[in-house]
DNA sequence: TACGTTCTTGTCACCGCTGTCAATAGTGCT
DNA sequence: AGCACTATTGACAGCGGTGACAAGAACGTA
């Protein structure tokens, strides 16, 4: 059904119906009776214009592109989930790509998003230099390009929630894993860690830090940095993982090494991702807002694209939560009393 | 950049340039070297088809639906990673839709996702009655609809991988839980256990038959379940639950109840999402081949938009495997060995 | 009655690209 | 030179919708 046939119909020329459909202000001028007439033969055609038609002469897609390392992954498919909330309810739709870490997609699939007028996107995850000539929004991206809102977590706060969280159970020897080189969250995450951990007067031994290395989204990365860890026999009561993920192969590796969790050494992730609650035992984690994260990135993304100029602050920052499972415990020797599960 | 500038800067006419750029089997009879300067030329002004211009005129948006349960649940997540994949490499890109179990969404998305002119649907573990104008493609629906395409695993392979594992373990009293009742897979998978119970000759005990109820992505459910069938105090050695994640819950309330896993109760899963790995100790489950999944989902799918009439199977069949990881154990009292981790 | 206003609706051009058909130029042959 | 034929390119008509502008009708007023 098109306008044409519609307005054929109707005894009435396609702009008009153009103009009443769209509720332009031009057709505040046309009775009622009509704009009825024409709602009830919409109505009962089931008329709806054509999209293509519509966004070639209007230049909106209501659509926008989204870029994440891996859909499949937690991470992402939690912030993925605020913005399809937000987006959807908002009449917008969204492509998704997945880049793997590979840097010529990163590259590729902004500019194929472009290509098929994407109204804005949002990167996730994911390092961004590109100045393009749509709004975009980045989650948990530290590079500072002109015209980007970054949605970040309050990375300070985070890092004084968990260490004070271990230095009140009595941990004084705290191991850190540090996250991969290209992490976009690697730099801030521990700079805000040092900050802290000086603040609480606590010392980091170098000999206690590690830092994963490559690119999987398996805790076997965590196994291998914790196996090191191990090996270089310098003790700790309480280690602080880069994320939960690898606080997983972390707490693989310490069982193997023949340690109790929590009661010989302490465990903290990072992200809350789904899986976290689901450990045995339940992993004490900093948590992200994700979903809210992915949210707020969408109600942004929008407000730029229908309010240009408007709302360039280039931070939005949310807030982390500490959220104390069972891999926590404290350092001096007691009963065990078993937490309550939190899911 | 458009076509006509193109054209007029080349001094040639917007369908001669249209002809060459689509490589057009009329513009065969135009001489290499004009093609060539036409390519330069585009390349030059890094020339790019206006999507919207060309979609409105060919009818083809190059652009399919996704619908799943919810984007940030592993199993839908692992398909669209596949799905993706397959998209992608071919020039598509996809919307997707998360319908939350909300049947008028259910309903609603498709259409939405019809205005938007995809040329194609894929619907994810979600019940499916829509008989629709464009090809479609279910992953784990188990609704006869004419015309769609179904990916399912051998159910009764997997039944049988599962059942005959428990068995060859020594165990005979097997529990099972069953899927909510709005799961597309629950009612297979069942009949499909049920009958290789008998193949081998396994008794199941009703009494030993729990059913996950309500509609949350928690372990929760499990361990719900789980409480039910201990509570009604009959022995069992080994439990089947319906997927990981409510294996995951099946696991705590065993550990709440005093048992040992593997050594007092062997547990199995389904599905072998990313974090049943994970899992301390790791699951044990009936892996399907997710990623795949959607890759066949995705690779037939476009088969039939590109090529119409052909490729009309409703079935797409896919062999489950089973991963043996550390949650089942043989029956009979003996040494723990700790088996290999396997993520 | 003549004219200025306000309503109500239609005309037109265009968004950018594509496929059909036709026109023009070029080639070979008698 | 004249003709048949092919190679090369262009004109045109939309795809379906939108918005600026304008025209015609209806109404009020002098």
């Amino acid at each position: 059904m098109s306008l044409k046939k519609l307005a054929e119909h109707l005894d009435l020329s396609p702009a008009t119906v153009s103009l009443v459909i769209n509720r332009s202000s031009v057709a505040d001028s046309i009775p009622q009776e009509t704009k009825d007439r024409i709602f009830a033969a919409a109505r009962k055609f089931k008329y709806r214009a054509n999209f293509f038609a519509r966004s070639l002469r209007t230049q909106r897609s209501f659509t926008i592109g989204v870029i994440v390392p891996e859909v499949s992954d937690g991470y992402s498919a939690s912030v993925m989930s605020g913005v399809e909330d937000y987006l959807l309810q908002e009449g917008y739709f969204y492509f998704v790509a997945s880049h793997r870490h590979r840097a010529d997609l990163i590259d590729e699939y902004p500019r194929m998003f472009l290509e098929r007028s994407v109204d804005g996107l949002i990167a996730v995850d994911t390092p961004w230099h590109l100045n393009l000539s749509v709004p975009v929004v980045t989650v948990s991206g530290h590079n500072e390009v002109k015209g980007v809102t970054n949605i970040v977590l309050n990375h300070q706060r985070a890092a004084e929630l968990a260490l004070k969280h271990l230095f009140h159970l009595g941990h004084r020897r705290v191991a850190f894993m540090k996250g991969q080189e290209f992490s976009s969250d690697t730099e801030v995450r521990w700079a805000n860690i040092e900050r802290a951990a000086q603040q609480i007067g606590l010392k980091i031994d170098p000999r206690l830090v590690t830092q994963l290395q490559g690119d999987s989204p398996s805790p076997q990365l965590g196994y291998i940095a914790t196996k090191v860890l191990l090996a270089s026999r310098s003790p700790f009561s309480a280690l602080f993982a880069f994320n939960d993920i690898s606080a997983m192969g972390a707490i693989r590796a310490l069982r193997e090494a023949g340690k109790h969790i929590p009661e010989d050494v302490s465990v903290i992730g990072f992200d809350d991702i789904q899986s976290a609650a689901f450990q045995n035992p339940g992993l004490t984690t900093v948590r992200q807002p994700l979903r809210e994260m992915g949210r707020a990135a969408a109600e942004i993304l929008l407000k730029r694209i229908n309010r240009p100029g408007s709302e360039l602050r280039d931070q939005h920052i949310v807030e982390p939560e500490l959220v104390i499972r069972e891999t926590t415990y404290p350092v001096a020797t007691g009963t065990l009393v078993t937490a309550k599960w939190r899911p």
